[in-house]
DNA sequence: TATGAATATATCGTGCACGATAAAAAAAGT
DNA sequence: ACTTTTTTTATCGTGCACGATATATTCATA
């Protein structure tokens, strides 16, 4: 029988999720000066652009489950970067506001994705194929959200 | 102070970080068929390819580290789909080989990655683009290894 | 006004994934 | 032949990530 689709270099996969993998371990050095780890560096991100959301509105904004979010603020609010209050509107939902310690990160963290990028400029991987990549990536993930 | 590439819009690597934890998740109800995680399916077509390979060659195969793939083979040799025997000519080297119920899933597996691109075919995700988000991704994986 | 449905968060359990470290075996160097 | 270095796997600890489930609150319906 012919079995050439379950050839790992035939998968779209693969690929997809070591680059992410090996993203994420090429950030880690960077973050670790912070005192962050990646996914903790990603809820700062969606924060500093947008203070003030739900338990919800963050897992909708990384498109991660709100049960892997909900023990990962609690260990950020243990390290002073947020607060988490119970909304007095509606009281299911859970408010997450950045502390002073956690907006004053966005400083320090300005220059981890220029550090980041640093390592594919001078390579073979030009603007137009990271570009090409994203909006491909988009269309894909709208598919399978 | 410019913040542009703090924002989560301007990130390559969150799209791919997504992108792939989506894709795991659309492999998850096909998989579970099978008795089946995801990286337990990324090491047996690994295996199918090329059985009795070492540890480490299964884990420079997935790019993934040797204390990660160690207890994950422990656990598909509990399920008894592989066999795990330390090398008679090199001590230190740990020969994975498949059991006739791991070479027997390949058959019932085959359908999987037809199944989940089926997912993407009359999308507008055209051929072309996911071979050159493949391409892509290839090269990133070069630099970042 | 009461009931059922929907929503939001939290907990539990399990499976990874990696940095750090340890131990054993093989290879390299003197 | 002995010592040092390198290689390979394993363990520990921690941080996710998700499926399943539970609880509380709000919304929709009768």
């Amino acid at each position: 029988m012919e079995y050439d689709q379950l050839k790992l270099d035939q998968q779209i996969c693969f690929p997809v999720y070591a680059a992410s993998r090996l993203i994420t371990k090429a950030y880690q050095p960077l973050l670790e000066n912070l005192g962050l780890t990646y996914p903790q560096y990603l809820v700062l991100m969606v924060l500093w652009e947008t203070d003030s959301l739900s338990v919800n509105g963050i897992a909708e904004r990384l498109i991660l489950n709100t049960n892997t979010i909900t023990p990962l603020l609690k260990r950020m609010e243990a390290h002073g970067l947020l607060e988490r209050q119970r909304s007095s509107e509606d009281e299911r939902r859970v408010i997450i506001k950045l502390t002073d310690k956690g907006t004053e990160l966005r400083h320090k963290a300005a220059e981890v994705p220029i550090r980041l990028m640093e390592g594919f400029s001078g390579s073979d991987l030009s603007q137009n194929e990271i570009t090409a990549l994203k909006e491909t990536l988009l269309k894909m993930i709208e598919l399978l959200k």
